[in-house]
DNA sequence: CGAAGGTTGGGATGCTTTTGCAAACTGTTT
DNA sequence: AAACAGTTTGCAAAAGCATCCCAACCTTCG
């Protein structure tokens, strides 16, 4: 069931974890690579890709944004949230759920100045469930 | 203080609104243009995102996902919140937000699974901030 | 109508991310 | 310690999304 059943840890792997365990900046990859080449100079951008994916996978890193691989745009510019579909990445309105007034203020960063807050939802959508109830009685 | 003052209404602009009205599957640009490509055969992409961004910007649609120019990784992967900061992209993390007890259950389209939610919350870091403050006082 | 200037199409460009492949390496078994 | 199988790496090329450039065109408004 696991995507990676064999992982091996090699320096490169061990390093990007490392660094990225080192900082609380969330960088991108080309940050990451930025850092980990200080210690390892001939790593290549194409290995940090495949490694941050494959940590995010085993769960010993996170990767912000997920499914966020295009923009979409919503003809209803009217306030309502979203859900979307971690399968497809397709995304649907949320009948608007309570306006949930959040008192964030005391809790923030202190020197940060909000402007507003976003509550997403994930699932799966009708459509990618189906799928998976017919793949699952094929066998 | 508008950024687009003299708009005009062209037929291609009218017509990705008129789309994009007409549906509530919140599509990616490129989906957005093969619609309209059945309308208007001779219009090209880069119309397509330039309009977008500009009716996105006058309030008439919605940009979903604002500011998600790239992935970011998170060496913690732990579950916690985060801030993003509108005008330089950059991630810090939030000092955990009650963990929102929000009742979903009824209020979700009725055939989605949902597996789960984010909030995230977004504003200005001190960095930008303080760019602000000095370039006002320069002027 | 005619001038002013916003807008278009089409291609070029930029940047992030993914992929293919031979060589190198890791972990395990003899 | 040597060999083996299967992963992983570096490099380079490619893919994918988004933006930019510019001459020609169109919208607006007096």
């Amino acid at each position: 069931m696991q995507k990676h059943p064999n992982l091996r840890m090699t320096r490169q792997r061990q390093v990007i974890l490392e660094e990225l365990r080192k900082v609380n900046t969330h960088p991108s990859a080309d940050e990451v690579y930025e850092m980990v080449r200080k210690r390892l100079p001939r790593i290549s951008l194409g290995t940090v890709y495949r490694n941050l994916e494959i940590l995010s996978e085993s769960g010993d890193i996170k990767k912000l944004e997920p499914g966020c691989s295009l923009k979409r745009f919503d003809g209803n510019p009217s306030e309502h949230c979203h859900i979307r579909c971690v399968r497809c990445d397709r995304i649907a309105d949320a009948p608007l759920a309570p306006d949930i007034e959040i008192d964030v203020a005391g809790l923030m960063p202190a020197d940060y100045k909000i402007i507003g807050h976003r509550l997403e939802f994930f699932g799966v959508c009708p459509n990618c469930s189906d799928k998976t109830n017919r793949d699952a009685n094929r066998r």
